[in-house]
DNA sequence: ATTGTTGATGTATGCGCTTACAGCGGGACT
DNA sequence: AGTCCCGCTGTAAGCGCATACATCAACAAT
């Protein structure tokens, strides 16, 4: 006894006296309908307790106002925060949001968006520019809009709803250049599943590459996305003798603080440290933390921007570059061997 | 042309000469399909590239294999796990979550609610046991199976899956009194949209009578969920003359014990903090929070369990006691007073 | 009075699927 | 050879809804 003997339209129509084409009228506000026969259903659809049956309306509609969006993970507390406001934006032009997490498996994601499409999904957002080819190819043949986000990239295999992860660390580094730092390594987030991580490492090589700097493979340890890790590896990246360490993201960045102040160095006298992400917490911290700000939010607006105006305007979902902001805080500083110079 | 001219079990009927009838058994893995029927129609629907359309076949079998999960925020570290641990789990069992974010207003709620069971959610988890009474009435009289987690109290509204927020304070407030606490106050969640922050402090002033100590008003301050917000307000509880704050949540404590350590006080030597929640933040600090440790991907598994068990078991939802665990680490230690005396 | 027109309402079909039931063929009996 | 039975397959109905089309009433214009 799943379903209840649920009540349907034509349960209304019958108390209400009216037929089920009226009923239907009501509910979808269609103007030709007398303020009579309105009120009539109306209070028959309150007296009997009567709820739409969308599946039946997805059917004959053939529509269903659904998104889906598949991401990384939920322990990032950037995806949160921009999924809290994609749903938000969704359900505001009265859509629905779908939702899984993928766990980084490119595979998983692909049956995710098979499951999805089952489901009638109409847009779909999924993260990064990194997906199977046989994923893209699904949606395209089902006919579903899609665009990629917390990326921008020419040359993506969709559109793209974000930012450059490359590009965004130019500032950065100009930053610790200008400081005088000249030896800069990295703990980068892990690479091989992550065409972000990826892109990160990408930009700050090209943009000390700009300054006749390098940063060779060595100098860049790749960990999971802890505290722990972090504090760990922070150690190993220091002994390369560097006196500034980008962090592919800020828990990264946090755990390298930790780690440093434990060694009982100064932060940023004996050494640099900067984040991506900009968490909350990054402010709060002593020192508060050089970081990169990612627009979380207004990324989830704009994924909902672009998917339904595609959907409704019967268009191609269209890229959106957003920017990031290099935030100056406590743990960048002249490099010490500038000092000495 | 938001539908493709998307092809059907016919088209795949057709293109294997058989009825819809077989193609659905094969989907279906009815056992009474011949391998030559199989293969045929196996074959066909890989040459159509046939998606199954759910909307119509949970029209047709009045199962819509959805659960609902609708939480005040997804800016919780402690939601975030649980919610995935609960995608996933939903998603093992031939499920799929559908997730929204009421904000913590109770009016919302209720509408979303309505959208769910427009929805079809077959279960239906809500956070905490605070919620409209035509929430909940609404979900009974649409059959729908729900729960209450995070929380777990005799009484409740609703089965409840999670923990008793009042209880969990009893070895907090047992650990401080042992150090010698005497006066401690706290720095508190929200209550007024908040059950879970209330029995909290609940919990936390019935332990402290139970040793004949009180916890006035006065000593309790409730301030919003962030770092910012807990550091302004500490040296107010602070001025309470207190030994301890009691923290409703690690975020809170997190900002108790940098503001301690920016007003130059010694953590736990001149006042003990403890947190709730167990962020991976909270022990690599220095010191590390001493909290309360919340079975997060737990709940989330056994939300899923209660629900769908319920769900094609037939039967009501089971209630579920998850334990919280104390974790004494760094903030905590004997009260000052007690070394004077 | 007749006709045309407009706007409100009802009728009936189909969305894509599952499944009860009917039908049919072949093997094991008598 | 005839009968029965069983197992596979097809036929067709119906899930709850939206909507094209038919219908009908009311009214204006002639």
């Amino acid at each position: 006894m799943i379903a209840q003997p649920s009540i349907t339209q034509a349960d209304v129509a019958k108390a209400a006296g009216v037929s089920t084409a009226s009923v239907s009228r009501v509910l979808n506000r269609s103007p030709l309908v007398t303020p009579n026969v309105r009120a009539r259903v109306e209070a028959a659809i309150k007296a009997l307790g009567y709820v739409p049956h969308e599946a039946a309306r997805a059917l004959a509609l053939r529509r269903t106002h659904v998104i889906g969006a598949i991401i990384p993970t939920l322990n990032n507390a950037i995806f949160a925060a921009g999924i809290s406001a994609l749903e938000v934006a969704v359900r505001e032009r009265g859509y629905t949001l779908l939702l899984s997490v993928s766990n980084y498996d490119l595979e998983e994601e692909r049956r995710l968006i098979r499951k999805m499409i089952e489901r009638g999904v109409e847009g779909m957002m999924l993260v990064g520019n990194d997906h199977l080819a046989e994923s893209f190819e699904e949606l395209r043949s089902a006919g579903v809009r899609h665009l990629c986000a917390w990326v921008h990239k020419k040359g993506a295999p969709a559109a793209n709803v974000g930012f450059s992860n490359a590009e965004a660390m130019t500032d950065l580094v100009d930053h610790l250049v200008w400081l005088g730092h000249r030896k800069i390594g990295m703990l980068a987030g892990l690479t091989a599943t992550n065409d972000r991580a990826r892109q990160r490492v990408l930009g700050v090589r090209e943009r000390l590459a700009h300054h006749d700097l390098r940063l060779p493979d060595e100098d860049v340890i790749e960990i999971p996305y802890s505290i722990r890790a972090a504090r760990r590896a922070f150690p190993d990246v220091m002994a390369r003798g560097l006196t500034a360490v980008v962090c592919g993201n800020d828990v990264l960045a946090i755990g390298a603080l930790f780690e440093a102040q434990a060694m009982g160095l100064d932060v940023p006298g004996d050494v640099s440290i900067t984040g991506f992400d900009n968490l909350n917490l990054s402010s709060e911290l002593n020192p508060p933390i050089t970081t990169v700000d990612v627009p979380g939010n207004e990324m989830g607006k704009t994924v909902a921007m672009a998917l339904i105006d595609a959907i409704e305007g019967d268009c191609d979902v269209e890229s959106h570059a957003l920017e990031t902001a290099l935030l100056v805080r406590g743990t960048t500083g002249p490099a010490p061997d500038a000092n000495a110079a």
